[in-house]
DNA sequence: ACAACCTGATTGAGGTTTCAACTATTCCGG
DNA sequence: CCGGAATAGTTGAAACCTCAATCAGGTTGT
């Protein structure tokens, strides 16, 4: 019912900065690890935590809710990670619906060899252009936006515009 | 050279939380938008650009630049966008290689039935969950980080890791 | 005025993601 | 302990994006 609140000026900035610098940022990112390594962003993040994990290995549902995809995409790229030697998968034994995805040697190997590339571009392109005071609101904001956005899921019904 | 310069445990957060909220966020309102409306984000930004365009209209590959999409993902995308009549294309006057994209009545139809869906999203999802100082300090963090991709852009060789 | 180069836009092929449908397993209420 | 609902994962087709190649038109230097 209530009538639509639309963005001031000022909020308009703010909105599409973060809409620009983010798309470039992302874009950066994407393009610096596969020109200097190859692996695609979305499989380099699910190397690093698999790597991370107990046993290097998860449950791909676990996979897709830290990277926030779908289950249907994480499959179709853990399908080509697995056809590459990235990775292997194998029936999880406590529950016969899940399956534990695994990192392999070769791809331990390809995310050594990944990491330093990535990182070296997060760290330039984001923290070395901030201060400290920055950085810490970057992490609250974003940590209050996740929150929001966790517990707030799709609202069944939603008022448009009218 | 120079060893990588890697993130501390500190850094790792406000990095994680950034990606993570951000592929929410987009998640979010892609699927608002066209839950409630019929236009695919990417087909919604564009006409917001035609709709404040002088005349109504602007060149392929300054919507483009303004969006920082390619070029050639434009072109797919207006195509489809003429197909169902919200743009149209004709050739530029003044430069005979350029292209004007305009909206049509069809196109601005759309977006008066879309922008409050989006609108709502962002300010609910982004606006509400932030206090003055933090939306200051965000567009400050964007407006910087932006301003640094564009004016580095692909460094010709990049030392990686070793 | 010409060659070499750059810019604007399109095309089609190939790769990735989404969407809906489907199977299998587990969970839960009665 | 049964039946319905939720969860885990996969599949194939369609939608979308990327990449490299191509074409046409402008720009520059000599």
């Amino acid at each position: 019912m209530s009538t639509t609140r639309w963005l001031d000026e000022s909020e308009q900035r703010v909105w599409r900065a973060y809409l620009e610098s983010t798309q470039r940022l992302f874009d950066r990112l994407e393009r610096e690890l596969d020109d200097y390594s190859d692996l695609p962003l979305p499989e380099y993040e699910i190397l690093v935590r698999l790597s991370e994990a107990p046993g290097s290995e998860l449950r791909m549902s676990e996979i897709a809710a830290m990277l926030v995809h779908s289950r249907s995409r994480l499959t179709h790229t853990v399908t080509r990670m697995e056809a590459r030697g990235l990775v292997t998968r194998r029936a999880c034994p406590s529950d016969r619906r899940g399956v534990l995805c695994a990192i392999t040697d070769v791809g331990q190997a390809a995310l050594v060899e990944a990491s330093p590339v990535h990182v070296t571009g997060v760290r330039e392109h984001v923290f070395d252009q901030l201060d400290d005071e920055e950085v810490a609101v970057l992490g609250r904001v974003m940590t209050k936006l996740g929150a929001h956005l966790r517990e707030a899921p799709t609202p069944a019904v939603r008022r448009a515009a009218s």
